[in-house]
Order: C-alpha cells, then sequence, then structure tokens
DNA sequence: CGCATTTATCTTGACGTCAAGATAGGCGTA
DNA sequence: TACGCCTATCTTGACGTCAAGATAAATGCG
C-alpha cells in the first residue's frame, strides 16, 4: 500500500484521505496514480494552449495543421486520414475544417481518386504559420518536461508506454 | 536523447518519426512523453466512464456526487465548497446541480448563515447510489493501473508527483 | 450489367465547459 | 443607520465534441 506520509499532502492526498476516513472497506491506492494524471493532463493542454492562443488557435486546429505539415509534401490529407491520425469523429472533423478553411490556413479539393470525398491541404499561409509554431511549441514542450533529466524522462517514458499499452491494447500491437 | 528503435513503435513513435524527417532542426523527444499522456488519460477517463455510465451518470455528476459523500456527514457542502473541490467554474457547478437535483440525487436548501448562498445535500436516493457506486468504482481503479506492481505504482506516483508540483507550482505548495 | 452493400463526408441535436456579466445579499466604515 | 464594496450563485452565449442519421459515390456480387 502506497504511504505518502513523507511527502507533502496536495489536493489528491486530500482527497484520499477522505475517502479513507469515510470509506476504509475501500482500498483507494490507484486514486493517487489516476487523480494526479488527470490534474497534469489538465495543466499540460493549458500549458501547450499558451502557445496555440499566442497565434489565435487551439489546440483542436493545431492539431490539424500540425498533422498535414508533418505528413510531408505535398502537406495535403483526406478527412479520413486526418481522423485517424487525430482520432476524433467525422463530425468534429466537418467542423474543425469548416473554421480552418474559414480562416484561409487550410483548402478543400475534390479527391481526383474518388469522388465521394475530399482532399485538405495547407495553404501557403497555413504553411507559414504552422511552421513558425512549431519552434515554439517544441520549446514549450521542453519546459514542460525539464524537471526531469534525461534518465527520469526515459524511465518515465518506459512506465507510460507499458501503461498505455495496457489501457489500449488495441491499437498498441 | 530518447531512442526508441529497440521497441515496438506506436501511434506517437510514428508521430515523431514524420517530424524527424520533416523538421530534423527540432528536438522532438518530449513528444513521446506528452503525447503518451494525453493517450493514456484520455482511455483512462473512458475506463472509469464504464462504470459511470452502468450508473447513467458521467464523470461530471459523478465528480460531485463523490465530493459530497467523502465529505463525512451530514454530506452536504455550499457551491463554492464543491467547486474549490472539483475546480470547475461556477457556471458549470450550476449545471451539475441543476442536471444532479432534476434527477433527485441532491438538493439545494437555503443556507442558514448565508442568505446569499445555499447547501447542497445527497438526497437518500443519491447517497444509496454513490455508495454503490464507489466500490464498483475503485475495482474498476485497480484493474487500471493492474499492469504495475506495487513498486512500480510508488515509482511512478513519485515521479508524477513531481512533475504535477512542476506544472502547478501554486497550488502544491 | 444492375442492384445491394459499403464507404466518405456532412448534418443535426444534445452535452459539458468556460468567460463574462447579472443579481442579490452580506459586510465594513463613517 | 446608510452607503459602497465584496461575495455567492445563476444566466447567457459561444465553443468543441460526440452519436446517430443523411447523402451520395464506389464497389462487388450474382
Amino acid at each position: 500500500m502506497t504511504d505518502f506520509a513523507d511527502k507533502t499532502p496536495d489536493h489528491i492526498d486530500r482527497i484520499r484521505a477522505q475517502w479513507t476516513r469515510e470509506r476504509p472497506d475501500l482500498n483507494v491506492t490507484p486514486m493517487g496514480l489516476l487523480g494526479r494524471m488527470s490534474h497534469i493532463h489538465s495543466h499540460l493542454s493549458a500549458g501547450m494552449m499558451r502557445v496555440f492562443k499566442a497565434h489565435g488557435l487551439n489546440l483542436a486546429s493545431f492539431d490539424v495543421l500540425a498533422t498535414l505539415r508533418r505528413a510531408g509534401p505535398p502537406y495535403a490529407l483526406t478527412p479520413s486520414a486526418l481522423i485517424d491520425w487525430t482520432m476524433v469523429t467525422s463530425g468534429t472533423m466537418t467542423n474543425r475544417l469548416d473554421r480552418l478553411e474559414a480562416e484561409g490556413l487550410i483548402s478543400r479539393q475534390p479527391n481526383p481518386d474518388d469522388g465521394r470525398g475530399s482532399v485538405v491541404g495547407l495553404t501557403d499561409k497555413g504553411f507559414a504559420l504552422i511552421d513558425e509554431m512549431m519552434a515554439e511549441h517544441v520549446a514549450n514542450q521542453h519546459s514542460l518536461v525539464d524537471c526531469f533529466n534525461e534518465a527520469e524522462q526515459a524511465q518515465l517514458d518506459a512506465l507510460l508506454r507499458r501503461w498505455l499499452a495496457h489501457v489500449d491494447p488495441e491499437t498498441h500491437r
């Protein structure tokens, strides 16, 4: 059983302590791990959002532009391919693309290989924006993990990789 | 620099590989850690949602009922206290309480100590529901972390605790 | 070749969340 | 006591997301 008597208790320790008092029959040990994951995630999102916001975007828009950019020339993918990379529903992707198209960052062309679909490509403006943002975004990401040295990052990454395979056995074969 | 040549590449490794090809000037090492955090978080949420959904709730409703339950007798708090514990805005809390009240799981009474506010309490139905759900929820949480032995959980928790303090220095003194 | 099935994308409606502002009661000071 | 400020909560409007269904083109079986 994980103990935290030797650490400064945080918000999540206080929640666990309440449960231990009210429901001593339940072993709420995993709550520490799970609660901290959730809070860290929320702060990491907010931290990355700062860069997106500074360029007039949000995570959703950034995600699409970045996917198109890193796909390489000609920086164009079908909506289906974007759905696969970003793991959102088709309705969500339509919404994202509508917004980006209205902002002139992407354009939709008919798909020459499939009359049902289209191809989404970065405009020059979209390419310039995402390429400029990436340097800032990556620097920001470094700052979010710079409380760990390289060995610790590798250790943490190994644990997370196993955890991801555990909670998502489907897509991590 | 973290290397993953010795591991089966996953979705996030593929994204990093694309960036390395397209923008070799950027060191995208942290993307592994950050991307995996995000995916794990999303799968943990979905995993916990299964229990909530089975009882007709979602994370938002569960969060409120659980906060009231673990507060101990008389299982009642002000909306402000609930806002502090759950870290959502007042508008979000109003919305959550409206829904729970309509379902008969909580009730709002005028606050005898402060005419501006109210006190939110679990109804008998709400208490019974959350008390029953907790056993299932905790068992579910155990299953979400059971890819780690106790030592690994402690090791991971120590890393996450430091990370949380790093990204949220305000509330973690 | 023709029709049934599958696939790609968009549309609709319902949520849950937030930021900002509206109310209304409490509190402190003169 | 009176007045201005502070605080607790609710309201409003805009998002981003999803599930489910609609539409239209491609595919393949007989």
